[in-house]
RNA sequence: GGGCUCUUGGUCUAGUGGUUAUGACGCUGCCCUCACACGGCAGAGGUCCUGGGUUCAAUUCCCAGAGAGCCCACCA
């Protein structure tokens, strides 16, 4: 008798060999096949960040989870890993990087560092899901499905300005203001996310506006004189009675005299300044979004210089600072400027130089998405949410969109707009798709201006805003570019798997755009999920200094403990996970359990024939029967949590502790105590629970049940079917309960008097429902002496 | 400031209008039992956030409050 598994645990040692494998003989390559269905994953490419978040390695574990369940049941899975390398992130890592600076390096010269900091960081992060045990269809770039792709690839990037060619011929874009962060100092636009915030001391003055019609003079409260010029109406707040009458009269702004109305309105603040405030465009991220909902018509009038234009009068052609102190000259000589006051203000500033940053107003492409708010609604909800309860994140989001999506953005590394501008009449020329396209340093495909017959162009030098490129996403995956036959048969994509934090940005825009392109709602189902935090529920940042490298826990215990965890903390489309290397270590323990279990199977022969199945052994069978139901119904709704815990303590707590010693005698049958047939029995049984728990366990824990099962079995256990679980309830008198109390009673007798194990028991009563065990029980635990009766004695 | 979510032993978590509120980790004590000491057994530990309401009965339903988290917006 010997097992046919070596050493008393699973070791990490064990995953090398199979995952080299896996990719050296491209296993999960994504091969059409007209018989199966196709499942498809449109893993939202990471961003290219090295090391990996701990978060990513999760929830990319868990869709190759989900991957490998519906292999086993028959799918033919696309999953694809893509990485998205476009935009922001990587332009401000390459800064840091090399210490250049975008506005002062050449384009060109800036995109390829660019391309360096990529390449570097993409080669770890792969390495990383590779570890994982994560069964992409392919780990190369391609062009066929299940290929590994980039968002900043020339094709993806094509890809990205034809639909955006397509939006642009259905007349969903449009070009039109918007305020840009300025900094007057880099002379450059810069994105929300390089803004810091600084405490700056600043001169908070008074200014009489007199009241038309009376000899009344109001006074507000302003950081920001210079805007005086701007000024488009003086808030109070409604309960202020010091205003009340104020209501719906007008004002004269001193010095430049335009009248502006006086409203009740609860952004003023009645103990801030004198309680009444200017609402001028624009000194802050309030006045713009007060613009927005109030539908004022701003007065632009800080130009794309950082000076002051002809909007501001007197002020016209200083910077923003020298007009200040010039408008506070002009208002003390005119008698309205009233007391002033020193103090520190929150301002924000450019991140790299610390100027105080400006709100200018320039022309900018929008994508139409107000008036599609209703379809969108609708279309969403004919997409599953997992959990259900997600689905909110999305309709709250689309209930406060307030305005149109601005696309272009003043940057580098991102796809760039194909757009072209005659220099003579100003046309706007956008190409015809099936290239990929470089205005900013390319020629137009055309010769002559369609309008004017101009034969010289300007090519647009702006950029898509991220979310335009990963937003399709989708469409990639299902080889829209390449292979439209494949993508009409393949859409929708089966599943989205997402964050909760950017539902609102790309689940969001990804519904939009595939809508706008298609018509249809872009995935059938999508897993929303929570995070992954530290022990104490922060959040894992760099920064903060608590972040975790997947390759670290990889290096202790291996990828297996990492992904057994990733279930078994919690269900992550409901929580968020807390991670430590402990936890993750006692999720090893039950590898262990599970790798010492099947050694024990693994040293009987499985001689199948001529077998008799005992009541024990029709219990057991039934109870792995329902479990292996409920784990297909629950996997099939990407639910991992409940069932794999469930299966561990039914290994653990159940086959293990309970059926195992029960049937240990039988098995081994060294006193013939038992049948052939019996004997048999026991090792058809032990030998079938452990291969359908070894596959219900294969997608969670691919490594050590492909090493089980090959060594003990042979063969590929991700390529067998999942197991159904017969519907066929054993009729039996006796319950697991009954079973597990009447073992723990003799346990702890023998326990409680210090006896050992296998100290024999002179006799015992038991429940009459036992009475069909009696052999097993009284074997199992030394009995001498067995009756059965109603109530439980032990007599030792 | 707006929206959303949450609050259950030391920590994390399940769950419920009605006996004794689930499990995990941790803690304490005991035990080599022929697959497993990375194992087994036993034990301690709770005002189910606070206040009010509905009800025969509330940890559960309703209202208010406090605290936490997330997203959005951020002080003229």
């Amino acid at each position: 008798m010997e097992a046919k598994l070596e050493g008393k645990r699973w070791s990490k040692d064990f995953e090398e060999p199979i995952r080299a494998e896996w990719k050296k003989n491209k296993v999960y390559a994504f091969v059409p096949d007209a018989k199966k269905p196709v499942f498809s994953i449109d893993t939202p490419p990471p961003y290219v960040n090295a090391p990996i978040h701990i978060g990513h390695a999760t929830v990319y574990t868990i869709m190759d989870i989900i991957a490998r369940f519906r292999r086993m049941t028959g799918f033919n899975v696309l999953f694809p890993i893509g990485l998205d390398r476009n935009g922001l992130p990587i332009e401000i890592a390459t800064e840091r990087k090399f210490n250049i600076k975008l506005s002062e390096t050449p384009r060109e010269k800036f995109i390829e560092f660019c391309k360096k900091t990529l390449d570097e960081s993409s080669t770890e992060s792969l390495h990383s899901l590779y570890m994982l045990g994560h069964s992409y269809c392919s780990w190369e770039l391609g062009k066929t499905p299940g290929s590994m792709y980039y968002t900043d690839s020339d094709d993806y990037r094509q890809m990205t300005q034809e639909t955006f060619i397509d939006l642009w011929n259905k007349g969903l874009i449009y070009l039109d203001e918007r305020v840009n962060n300025f900094c007057p100092s880099c002379k450059t636009t810069i994105a929300d996310s390089e803004i810091d915030y600084k405490e700056y001391p600043t001169m908070f003055s008074e200014v009489r506006f007199k009241i038309k019609g009376t000899s009344e003079y109001a006074t507000i409260a302003t950081t920001r004189p210079e805007l005086l010029c701007s000024c488009a109406i003086l808030l109070f707040n409604p309960e202020d009675e010091r205003y009340k009458h104020l209501e719906g009269k007008t004002a004269i702004v001193p010095i430049f005299g335009q009248e502006v109305p006086i409203k009740a309105h609860p952004y003023a603040k009645m103990d801030a300044g004198t309680g009444l405030m200017m609402m001028a465009s624009f000194g802050d991220y309030t006045d713009i979004r007060f613009f927005r909902e109030n539908n004022l018509e701003p007065i632009i009038a800080i130009g794309a210089d950082g000076k002051m234009n002809e909007k501001a009068g007197p002020l016209k052609g200083l910077t923003v600072g020298d007009a200040r102190k010039k408008v506070l000259e002009l208002l003390r000589e005119e008698g309205a400027l009233g007391e002033q006051e020193k103090l520190m203000h929150r301002t924000p500033v450019c991140e790299r130089c610390k100027t105080p940053i400006e709100f200018i107003a320039m022309p900018e492409y929008y994508l139409k998405q107000l008036d599609m708010k209703d379809e969108i609604r609708d279309v969403s909800k004919k997409i599953s949410f997992y959990a259900p309860e997600s689905k909110r994140i999305l309709d709250n989001w689309i209930d406060t969109i307030s305005m149109d999506w601005a696309i272009s953005r003043r940057r580098y590394y991102a796809t760039e707009l194909p757009i072209w501008y005659c220099e003579n009449c100003g046309e706007v020329i956008v190409p015809p798709k099936g290239k990929y396209y470089r205005p900013w340093k390319e020629n137009p495909p055309i010769e002559k201006c369609p309008k004017c017959g101009g034969t010289k162009f300007k090519g647009d030098e702006r950029v898509f805003d991220t979310w335009f490129d990963s937003s399709i996403s989708p469409l990639y995956v299902l080889n829209y570019p390449h292979d439209k036959g494949f993508f009409e048969n393949s859409f929708p994509c089966s599943l989205r798997p997402q964050g909760k934090e950017i539902v609102r940005t790309w689940l969001y825009y990804t519904v939009l755009r595939c809508y706008q392109l298609t018509g249809k709602p872009v995935f059938q189902d999508t897993w929303i999920h929570y995070h992954v935090v530290d022990e104490k529920g922060n959040k894992f940042s760099k920064s903060a200094g608590n972040a975790i490298d997947p390759m670290e826990i990889i290096d202790k215990y291996g990828a297996e403990p990492f992904r057994l965890w990733a279930v078994l903390e919690g269900d992550i489309t409901r929580i968020d996970l807390r991670c430590s290397f402990e936890r993750i270590e006692g999720a090893s323990k039950f590898l262990t359990k599970l790798w010492n279990v099947s050694r024990f199977v693994s040293m009987f022969p499985q001689d199948a024939d001529g077998y008799e199945l005992t009541p024990s052994d029709r219990w057991i069978l039934g109870e792995m029967d329902k479990l292996a139901r409920y784990a297909k119904e629950h996997f099939y709704e990407y639910d991992f949590h409940e069932p794999v815990q469930m299966i561990k303590h039914f290994i653990w707590e159940t086959f293990a502790s309970h059926y195992i010693e029960m049937a240990k005698n039988r098995a081994y049958n060294q006193n013939g105590d038992f049948s052939e047939q019996e004997q048999k029995g026991a090792l058809y049984t032990l030998h079938t629970v452990l291969k359908t728990i070894l596959k219900i366990m294969a997608p969670v824990t691919p490594f050590i049940t492909q090493k089980i099962y090959r060594d003990v079995y042979g063969g590929d256990i991700h390529k067998k079917a999942f197991p159904e679980g017969s519907e066929d309830e054993p009729e039996l008198p006796f319950s697991k309960d009954d079973v597990i109390s009447f073992n723990s009673a003799i346990w702890k007798a023998k326990k409680d008097n210090g006896l050992s194990l296998k100290n024999p028991v002179k006799k015992v009563v038991a429940p009459k429902n036992l009475e069909i065990l009696e052999k097993e029980l009284k074997l199992m635990h030394g009995i001498e002496e067995m009756e059965f009766g109603e109530e439980l004695s032990i007599t030792l």
